[in-house]
RNA sequence: CGGGGUGUAGCGUAGCCUGGUAGCGCGCCUGGUUUGGGACCAGGAUGUCGGGAGUUCAAAUCUCUCCACCCCGACCA
């Protein structure tokens, strides 16, 4: 592609709206543009690395044995209400209606719709397996949207759906996708990390994410260092303390806390260590309060307590409930002399001498235990967040918490929707089953916005070789003036071409500055400099997007392309 | 949805407090000089000051209202 017949559109300055650095240099580089909230226009620019993180996934997802289809973007509310999702799904979901007044959606995602496909094609179990998958654009009205095409209203996923005679073929299937994302995000060239992740709204078990590491994500990742383990925080098991716990010691007594209603403030007045306060959570599931106790310093996991299955529909206790039932403010309520259910997390349970709230205003018990001064928790759950430190589930060691970009997630969704919308099969024996199914996705535009933010450096975007734009650009200085330079360019232009490579020529004859600073900004990882000076030497420059420096290249005696073709298998 | 903030040329911004007919940098256009890291000289174009209403002789500036966008939060007592 010759630049001046493209079109490129750089920024020096970022948008004022931009915060997150993928979000400032997409927009700089001219990749995106917004158009509102959460909707973005991916330029000519972009749309090529869109393109090419697409093919990467077409690719591997063929490779695998799935089958491409697309559906439609729009689907009707009668699919969804078949699976009550119509009423569940909530504000996420763009309801549309036509000129008839009937209910459609902008399909956020399409269970519903690949699940009729099946229903209706498939009626043997000498059909299955099979998977389809698409690349779609999807819909879903985010509660904030943000941070570019990392968290967009509408953006572009590949979804995949695999139908399945029994639970071993699916398990089969699963563990095919969880390659293929493997390889997919391999040569993506992103880091990343597959974890054991919690099936939220979509429904079923067993399910992995797969997070592009980032600082800036927006999902916690517990792992340990020493051994295999990842997961989720929502999903990373604390595991009960080692030890019993330990015997009570010297007699309650209630001290006087005023104004100190947090657990640090409380511990911080008091001289104690935080670990040694209970912090008391009043929470309405059914229309009963409920104590959740967790240690101070601890965090309530709601995906955990969602769990309990009398808790799953919990909501915190608004003031009035808590003043009702307890007699007194938050920030001082506690489980003693209350006949309140007790939910204490596994940590609480094993606490002895602790402080906490005493029901009473401005008050808060000291020396506290269960059995002594008040009755023994109800129930003990895991419902906190695993902190750094904590040990692993699997033995290996002790946990560290990072941060991930979340780009992939599938699930074993078995029947839930072949269920809910009679998609059966006839087994061998002439018997209707209902068929397993899986669910895997990938986040297409989320992960060009990962990539950035896991690689630029101070002159803009480092693109992976294999989603770069381009994957070279000559840049000739002097173009229209100097006739040996500009044969030259157009002669390894055209070999480039020839080779099969995605070359982009800059042509503009701009000052080398400013396309040395525009090719960074966007990218391209591989640079060929062709000027008169160098030229007569006998040389030309190569430099790769990582490089400190320039190298020179002895032209014409050394093959160019066979070059440019070793730094891009090499890259 | 709650809280905070911003809206002035394509982008970044000054002016607003203290009302008097809008400025700067970058970009853009024309001509010229330049050409190895975002050039220089000369000339030029571009603003419903987010929309509406009000106050006033006069509103970017004050008041009301609507809209858009951004940030933080949306249960951790």
């Amino acid at each position: 592609m010759r630049l001046a017949s493209f079109f490129i559109s750089t920024l020096k300055e970022a948008p004022a709206e931009a915060e997150l650095i993928s979000h400032k240099l997409m927009l700089r580089a001219g990749l995106i543009r917004r158009l509102g909230s959460g909707l973005y226009t991916w330029m000519p620019l972009g749309l090529k690395v869109l393109r090419k993180v697409e093919s990467v996934v077409r690719e591997e997802m063929d490779a695998s044995g799935a089958l491409e289809l697309l559906m439609p973007a729009i689907q009707p509310a009668e699919l969804w209400r078949e699976t009550g999702r119509w009423d569940v799904f909530g504000p996420q979901m763009l309801r549309i209606k036509d000129r008839h007044q009937r209910d459609f959606c902008f399909g956020p995602t399409h269970e519903e719709v690949i699940t009729d496909i099946a229903r209706r094609e498939i009626r043997s179990y000498r059909q299955l397996p099979l998977t389809f998958y698409q690349i779609q654009t999807k819909f879903r009205d985010e509660i904030r949207p943000r941070f570019g095409v990392m968290r967009a209203r509408e953006f572009v996923m590949k979804d995949a759906y695999s139908f399945h005679a029994g639970s071993d073929s699916l398990e089969k299937t699963y563990a095919a996708m969880h390659e293929a994302y493997c390889r997919i995000f391999s040569r993506l060239g992103v880091g990343f990390r597959a974890v054991t992740a919690d099936t939220g709204p979509m429904g079923g078990s067993g399910s992995h994410e797969f997070h592009v590491l980032a600082d800036s994500g927006e999902d916690a990742i517990a792992f340990c260092p020493d051994s295999e383990y990842a997961a989720n925080v929502e999903m990373a098991e604390a595991l009960p303390p080692a030890g019993p716990r330990g015997a009570a010691g010297s007699v309650m007594r209630k001290v006087e806390t005023v104004g100190k209603k947090t657990c640090e403030e409380v511990a911080a007045f008091l001289s104690l260590p935080v670990e040694q306060t209970i912090k008391t959570l009043a929470v309405v599931a059914n229309g009963e309060v409920y104590l959740l106790l967790l240690r101070g310093d601890h965090h309530l996991n709601e995906t955990k307590v969602r769990k309990i299955p009398f808790l799953c529909d919990f909501r915190l206790a608004n003031e009035e409930e808590i003043r009702a039932k307890t007699g007194c403010l938050p920030g001082y309520i506690g489980p003693a002399g209350l006949t309140l259910p007790v939910i204490a997390d596994r940590t609480v349970a094993a606490m002895n001498d602790f402080v906490c709230g005493a029901n009473e205003e401005n008050y808060h018990l000291v020396n506290a235990n269960f059995g002594r001064d008040m009755k023994e928790p109800d129930h003990v759950f895991d419902i906190r967040n695993v902190i750094p430190g904590d040990p692993s589930p699997d033995g290996g060691g002790k946990l560290d918490i990072c941060r991930g970009i979340e780009v992939g997630h599938i699930f074993q969704l078995h029947t839930k929707y072949s269920e809910a919308m009679k998609a059966v099969y006839l087994d061998e024996s002439g018997q209707s089953r209902p068929m397993e199914m899986g669910c895997y996705g990938i986040g297409v535009s989320r992960i060009v916005a990962a990539a950035v933010e896991q690689n630029h450096d101070a002159g803009g975007i480092i693109f992976p070789e294999a989603m770069a734009p381009f994957q070279v650009v000559i840049i000739p200085i002097g173009l229209k003036k100097n006739t040996e330079v500009r044969i030259e360019a157009e002669s390894i232009y055209a070999a480039l071409c020839d080779a099969g490579i995605d070359v982009l020529l800059d042509d503009r004859d701009d000052r080398p500055g400013v396309m040395f600073a525009d090719m960074e900004l966007i990218g391209i990882p591989h640079r060929i400099v062709i000027g008169e000076r160098s030229l007569k030497q006998g040389i030309i420059e190569y430099q790769g997007r990582r490089d400190e420096k320039a190298q020179a290249i002895p032209y014409p005696s050394q093959d160019i392309v066979g070059f440019i073709k070793s730094r891009i298998r090499g890259a």
